[in-house]
DNA sequence: ACCTGAACACCGTTCAAGT
DNA sequence: ACCTGAACACCGTTCAAGT
């Protein structure tokens, strides 16, 4: 029993346990926050998700933003770089794939989104993703000192009009379908103070309906129009 | 000393104390988000920092959300209203003097910034922002539906671009100058493995260089030329 | 190296009570 | 109505220890 000098078991020795691991962790807290919202995802709750003790977790991880920065890089990571960089397809049909794709797998986790912003864009991910925009920039004619600023602003805009949406979803439930979003939203415009917010009110339909896939695709055109034939006031 | 029957002191009954006040609440609030960073912001702080018991300020808000929210839409509100719809100034430079102002007040609160987007824009200062960024675009032109989408992409860009720079600050102290937050930037990317990012790292300068009011500015210039000139995709 | 038990210094919120 | 004391059910993180 107390001879711990014995030849390892494997090819190297395995340690006391090894039961954990930051793909574990991280899938553990993504499962947390899916099922019970963003402040179910503590380190005391993924440590029982895992049925170990809390302080285990700080083997793999400096702190919990550290757990929630890795979370949120691996969601953004996760895209088709393959697609993104067929040149034999048009720049803006891949453009609007990448971004179309970030939409629907944040917002179906619509607790992260709300991190998306709220730390700096310097994971591993978060860097090959810039480094795809500005390539996808360069092939549609832009410089690569422009391109760069213009993929600073179309990620802006794309995790900008991300996260404003995924603000409204309830994180501890799965995006209710588009219409009855849409529905919600109108009521609760349609119910202000007209002579406050004339426009707003008046405009109601039209800025219920601004959530959806056709209205971030829309902006995402009137932005990449802007950034690839500038204007008088151009770099 | 046990009757409390007498006449009102003041017009109306002044109940046992207000001490309290929503305006007094979100100050203290704001005081310690600039002095000790986002985390210092509980309810008890706020208690301790105005000299009462943590629950007292459930006479004021429902909950500790209320209060970050009515936080956060106070500051949105802080601009000058007058100046936005005087109609002799052109547009656009109503719309840069709005996003501009709103980028330095917010950027003076790193903490709050990380707060923008977390929940739905749907506060009364808010809903002035949005009423106004369409007034400015109906000027400029577009149909009433349209100038509301646009405002959204908008608004979509100015807040997003601001939670992002404010995610690189430390919110517990004031922002560095430009120069010393753009140096820092560079090194960080310039130290970049050149064989995995190789259009980050060589583009190291120009990375380092998007913090800031020039580049803000270029981001929203590019976004009004789209938005206010549609190209063949246009809505 | 990896995990545990126990503890420290906190949280947000609720309840019953005092004025 | 407005505030307090006390309590409940939590937090993140650290430290010393076991293997």
């Amino acid at each position: 029993m107390e001879s711990d000098q014995r030849a390892p078991a494997t090819r190297r020795r395995p340690g006391p346990r090894r039961i954990l691991s930051e793909e574990v962790i991280v899938a553990a807290a993504l499962r947390l926050l899916d099922e019970r919202g963003a402040e179910a995802v503590s380190i005391r709750g993924i440590a029982a998700e895992l049925g170990v003790a809390p302080n285990a977790l700080y083997t793999y991880f400096p702190d919990k933003a550290a757990v929630l920065r890795t979370l949120v890089d691996r969601l953004i990571g996760e895209h088709d770089a393959e697609a993104l960089a067929d040149v034999g397809r048009p720049w803006r049909e891949r453009v609007h794939e990448l971004a179309l794709g970030l939409r629907t797998r944040l917002l179906a986790h619509p607790g992260a989104a709300a991190l998306l912003l709220g730390a700096p864009m310097d994971g591993p991910q978060a860097l090959l993703l810039g480094e795809r925009l500005f390539a996808l920039l360069a092939e549609a004619g832009l410089d690569d000192d422009v391109a760069i600023h213009a993929g600073y602003v179309l990620i802006v805009y794309i995790l900008g009009a991300i996260a404003l949406e995924a603000a409204e979803l309830d994180p501890a439930r799965p995006a209710p379908p588009e219409a009855e979003r849409i529905a919600a939203r109108r009521a609760g415009f349609a119910a202000l103070p007209a002579d406050r917010y004339p426009r707003t009110a008046a405009g109601a339909d039209t800025i219920a309906a601004y959530i959806g896939t056709g209205q971030f695709r829309w902006g995402l055109d009137r932005v990449l129009d802007g950034l690839i034939r500038p204007g008088p006031a151009g770099r």
